[in-house]
DNA sequence: CATTAATACTACGCATGCTAAGTATTTGAG
DNA sequence: CTCAAATACTTAGCATGCGTAGTATTAATG
C-alpha cells in the first residue's frame, strides 16, 4: 500500500526531487497551468500565448530583427520562425528584409497587430493578479526575486 | 531610442505584465531552462524529461493506469498516449489491458525500465541542486511554498 | 581580390501539449 | 434486460520547442 505520510517522505532521501512532487515539476506545472488559461482567453481572438510574448516586444520596439527578437524572449531562430509564419498569416506583423544587411529580417506591427494593445494587457494583468490572490506586496516582489536568481543559476 | 531606466518603468503600468519582463514568462523561462538543462544530460540516455518524470510515479507504484498517471502529472490523456507509445517501443514499460474492467490500459516497468531508477535520481538531484545555488535552506522552503500557493490559485 | 568564416534565417524531423472526435467497454436508468 | 450515458483510451490536427542541416549574405583573412 503506497503512503505519502510525512514519516515516509523523512526517510526517503530522493522524497522532494521525484515528479511530481519536486521543485523543477512544479516550475512546470505552474508554466503550463499560466499558459493553459491565458490559451483560453485568446483563444477567441484567434491568437496564442506565444503571439503575445511577440506583440509585447515589437509594442516597445517595432521592425526588430528576428535574432533580436530570439534574444529577448531566450527562444531559438527556428521557433520563431514558424510563429512568425503564422502571425503574419494572421495579418498582425509583415516581415522585411533590412536594406543595409540583407541577411536580416525585420518584423514590423500591421495596424491590426498594434490595435491589440489595447485589447491584450488587460487579459494578461487579470492573468497575473489571479496567479497571485492573496500573495501580498513584499511575497510578490520575494517570488520574482527568487525566480530570477534560479533562471540567473541556469543561464 | 529605447530606454530601461527605472524612471521609464515606474511611469509605465503595463511594465511588470509584458514579457519578456513579466512575471508569468519568466516562470516559463526558468520551467524552459530546466527542461532545456535536462534534456541534455537525458539525451545520451534515450530519454526525454517526459520520460524521467513517468518512470518517478511507476517506481513509487507500478501498473498504475494511463487516467492515474494523467491525474498524477495533471496532463492531458491525449500527450500521454504518444509518450507511452515511444516508452514502450523504447522498451522502458509495457502496456496491459486490466482484467477486470478492460477500459483500462495499465503502465508496467520493464527490467530497463525500473533499473534506471539508479541511475537517474542523480542526474536530477543535480538540476536541483545547480538551480538553487546559493538558496538557503530557508529561501528554497520559501520558493517551494509560493509556488504551491500560485498553483493552487489557477487550479 | 578571392576564399574562408561568421551571421541570419529557413527547412525538416521529432517530442511535447492541447482540443476535438472516434472506439471500446462498462454503468445505470427505465 | 436494453439502451443511453459515462468512462478510458486512441487518433488526428495544430502549435510550440529543440537540434541539425541547408541557403543566402556579409565580414574577415591572407
Amino acid at each position: 500500500m503506497a503512503t505519502l505520510s510525512i514519516a515516509n517522505s523523512a526517510l526517503d532521501p530522493w522524497q522532494d526531487i521525484l515528479a511530481p512532487h519536486s521543485f523543477g515539476y512544479r516550475v512546470k506545472l505552474l508554466s503550463q497551468l499560466q499558459t493553459r488559461k491565458f490559451q483560453e482567453q485568446l483563444d477567441p481572438l484567434g491568437l496564442t500565448p506565444f503571439h503575445w510574448v511577440v506583440l509585447c516586444c515589437l509594442w516597445r520596439e517595432d521592425g526588430l530583427a528576428i535574432s533580436s527578437l530570439s534574444e529577448q524572449l531566450q527562444q531559438v531562430g527556428g521557433t520563431l520562425t514558424g510563429v512568425l509564419n503564422r502571425m503574419e498569416e494572421r495579418g498582425l506583423v509583415v516581415r522585411q528584409q533590412d536594406e543595409q544587411d540583407r541577411r536580416i529580417c525585420r518584423i514590423w506591427l500591421t495596424e491590426a497587430g498594434r490595435s491589440l494593445q489595447d485589447t491584450l494587457p488587460p487579459i494578461a494583468l487579470a492573468l497575473r493578479e489571479e496567479t497571485m490572490h492573496g500573495f501580498s506586496e513584499a511575497e510578490c516582489q520575494q517570488f520574482s526575486a527568487l525566480l530570477n536568481r534560479a533562471i540567473k543559476n541556469l543561464s
